[in-house]
DNA sequence: TGAACTATTGAGCAACTGCTCATGTATTGA
DNA sequence: TCAATACATGAGCAGTTGCTCAATAGTTCA
């Protein structure tokens, strides 16, 4: 089985470019990185939060009711975006107001709607 | 409870602001479409495929001699970037080269490792 | 103070993911 | 024709995700 050559002996295709493609790859740590991002990005509620939280501040409340989603589900999100560091927050009385706290996410969000246009 | 006022009657924090930026929202199916493209960038292992097809084309032997992963846990992700339509594939004997299908994706990468350099 | 309201959080659950393992398919060459 | 090679695929499983529901925390104002 093919298997084995991963463990024991050594027979690639081409070992030479195998070889040469392996010392230009990204790390671990830089693959493990990006994921995070794109993973992120890789929901549609998520989606929607960033991009209209790129049009302007809002609250949760309103974040909710434009995405027509329970407070609690928009809450949890933001949480984690929160803690990635996308969208920061300031408290106003009873309301908290959202907005992105990252320059490459709306531009990266932009470049995924290109891609969607084709 | 606040929930309530998604179904019933209606009085947002902001009534204006909310349809306002309701009728500037990316539509269910872009915000899905976008987050699809995402989710695929989302995990490492096809970061790292997707990374070294950039590099140049190559076989599944050498991916997953290059990533020291099995032929089967390649091979399975290939089969969802290929039906994604991110990479594309010729037959030549019993080896089956693989490269990038998609101008945009190598774009993502590298706009999403600026990011990771900050 | 306490009722009303906005937002946050934890538990729990159904759905999904990414891998392994075993098996199947396509191609080559002895 | 048949063993060997390169890849593809299905089943299954542990770990993760995104939501709901219930409870809780902060804030305001009568």
């Amino acid at each position: 089985m093919a298997k084995e050559r991963d463990i024991c002996e050594v027979f690639y295709v081409d070992k030479e470019r195998v070889k040469k493609v392996k010392t230009k790859m990204i790390g671990d740590k830089t693959a493990a990185g990006l994921a995070e991002i794109f993973k992120v990005l890789g929901d549609p509620t998520r989606v929607k939060i960033l991009h209209v939280l790129s049009i302007e501040e809002l609250c949760v409340c309103d974040i909710s009711a434009i995405l027509e989603m329970t407070e609690s589900a928009i809450s949890h999100q933001l949480r984690l975006l929160r803690n990635l560091k996308l969208v920061k927050f300031r408290r106003e009385g009873r309301v908290v107001y959202y907005s992105l706290d990252d320059r490459h996410v709306a531009k990266l969000i932009k470049m995924g709607v290109e891609h969607e246009r084709e």
